[in-house]
DNA sequence: GACCAGATTGTCT
DNA sequence: GACAATCTGGTCA
């Protein structure tokens, strides 16, 4: 069962801390590959310089305005894309980076489609995961809630909750505005983080 | 390990 | 026209 709508409905902090451990699912053609969650970010609204939605609504961040639960896809640095998950009511303007995933099924095609066969390199960074996992840029506005691309709980694949004391919370990677915010999530100890 | 240049293009000022 | 929520592959140690 994919995670409800309720669980995006909550402060984006609050739900950046919850998805460390739950699995992020996509069906493809090709087969099923998925990843634990291990390292977001938060994104907030008009008090965060470094958010997309600072300035409100532009063509490009309206996704983040949606429906909490949906995928907001953006692309980056000429060849990239970013995935993140819409939270808070609709409207608000708020978002979670997810910045890395512990592989735990699909690792062939995963690593087919990184061009790798290090397990640590596959998932390891918000490009990377994009590219492992197959999410392409017309999965924007997806929901999350059903079809192909899903978030579950970690109970639905054998796996436990990170409890509070295992989550360490940072500064932000690679922004320059609202540098030093602690918005940046991820399990204490995990091999498979962007960076330390 | 740390640091750094280069790739490559949509977006907003 | 400047910059960006990144990654890879190089150098040096």
């Amino acid at each position: 069962m994919p995670l409800p709508e309720a669980f995006y409905h909550r402060r984006t902090t609050v739900v950046a801390r919850a998805l460390l451990g739950c699995v992020l699912v996509h069906d493809t053609p090709e087969g099923r590959t998925a990843g634990r969650i291990v390292e977001t970010e938060a994104y907030l609204s008009t008090k965060d310089a470094a958010s997309h939605a600072f300035r409100g609504r532009t063509p490009r961040n309206v996704a983040m305005f949606g429906h909490p639960g949906r995928a907001y896809i953006y692309f980056i640095y000429g060849m990239y894309y970013c995935f993140n998950v819409v939270t808070e009511p609709e409207g608000v303007g708020e978002a979670v980076l997810v910045r890395a995933l512990e592989p735990i099924e699909g690792l062939a095609l995963m690593q087919k489609r990184r061009g790798t066969d290090v397990a640590r390199n596959l998932c390891s960074g918000p490009g990377k995961l994009v590219l492992a996992l197959g999410v392409r840029p017309e999965q924007n506005h997806a929901s999350l809630l059903e079809g192909p691309l899903r978030i579950e709980a970690p109970e639905a694949f054998g796996l436990a909750k990170v409890s509070a004391r295992k989550i360490v919370a940072t500064k932000r990677v690679g922004i320059t505005l609202a540098a030093d915010l602690p918005l940046r999530f991820y399990e204490r100890g995990n091999l498979f983080i962007s960076r330390k």
